[in-house]
DNA sequence: CTAGGATCCTGTCAGC
DNA sequence: TGCTGACAGGATCCTA
């Protein structure tokens, strides 16, 4: 999906075009992706747009909140009187004519229409009391975020998973909240440690040097607009690739490691394709 | 309890 | 061209 810096570059969209808006009508498009009943959003002003890990929390001003997931392949676009925004998972949907064949939600506002996209609809819309929200059982389980966290909870909750391999304990959102795929693959890159190491052989510096990427990859991110219109259409029109403006192995197989010249090749962990440089990521110290 | 694989769903791409 | 299998920016469920 839309990783934490994604997720945060859309809730700041929102922000500026829909908060203190009111929603007019909601059109359901596929029922699988609404959980709730939409009467209790309809007609309610948003008063505000908050994240936690990769979860999207759009306050209303009755006591009730929309959590959305984007999951894989979510997207917001936002199509505004005087404003536009598109955020999450990058396709021709952010410039289609909508709805279009992905659609799953409408939402109507006094100034614009937001819609809720998602090809492969493992994303929701989720309709929660906004006091019910730290229940939620994604939410209550949810780490801290990656500048919250200290180095000694990092620590320990890592070690919860000794024998896992260290892509699949920082991918698990009980330990940290809101890395992925991209994230986990630049953050190892970024501390030198290989994806496949079991996490209980990491040492205290480099436990340190990981919790230092993640923060400096995400930051990087969400500095360069995660994936948005502005990334992925250009200026002059012609197709944009944000993950060039920060990833150093994410999708780069073949191509030279930019910090030693060795070629980043694609293997598997934990289940999911995974990019290294073999010279500066070792499996064995 | 953790670890690892299957699963939800749609679409695209490589290989035959 | 048509088919087939693998894979995909996530998280949960099931089994061992």
């Amino acid at each position: 999906m839309p990783e934490l810096p994604e997720v945060e570059t859309i809730r700041r969209g929102l922000e500026k075009t829909i908060k203190t808006y009111r929603i007019t009508n909601v059109k359901i498009l596929c029922e699988k992706s609404f959980v709730g009943p939409k009467t209790l959003v309809k007609n309610q002003k948003i008063i505000d747009v908050r994240r936690k890990g990769k979860a999207l929390l759009i306050d209303l001003e009755n006591g009730v909140t929309m959590m959305i997931h984007l999951r894989m392949t979510g997207q917001l676009i936002f199509r505004g009187n005087k404003e536009i925004f598109a955020g999450g998972h990058p396709t021709d949907s952010f410039i289609n004519e909508l709805p279009d064949k992905q659609t799953r939600a409408i939402f109507e506002l006094e100034n614009g229409v937001l819609y809720f996209n998602d090809q492969r609809k493992f994303g929701f819309v989720k309709i929660l009391e906004t006091s019910e929200v730290e229940n939620d059982d994604f939410i209550k389980k949810l780490a801290k975020e990656p500048w919250d966290i200290s180095f000694e909870e990092f620590k320990e909750n890592l070690m919860h998973h000794k024998t896992a391999p260290i892509k699949a304990t920082i991918l698990d959102q009980k330990v940290i909240a809101g890395i992925g795929n991209i994230y986990a693959d630049e953050a190892l890159f970024y501390a030198k440690i290989h994806p496949k190491r079991e996490t209980g052989s990491l040492t205290g510096n480099e436990i340190k040097e990981l919790l230092e990427g993640v923060r400096t990859v995400m930051q990087a991110s969400i500095d360069s607009g995660g994936s948005t219109m502005k990334t992925y259409v250009k200026a002059d029109g012609t197709k944009g690739d944000y993950l060039r403006l920060f990833a150093k192995v994410f999708r780069r197989e073949g191509e030279p490691c930019e910090r030693c010249g060795g070629e980043i090749i694609k293997i598997r962990v934990a289940g999911r394709g995974t990019h290294i440089c073999p010279s500066c990521q070792k499996e064995e110290k």
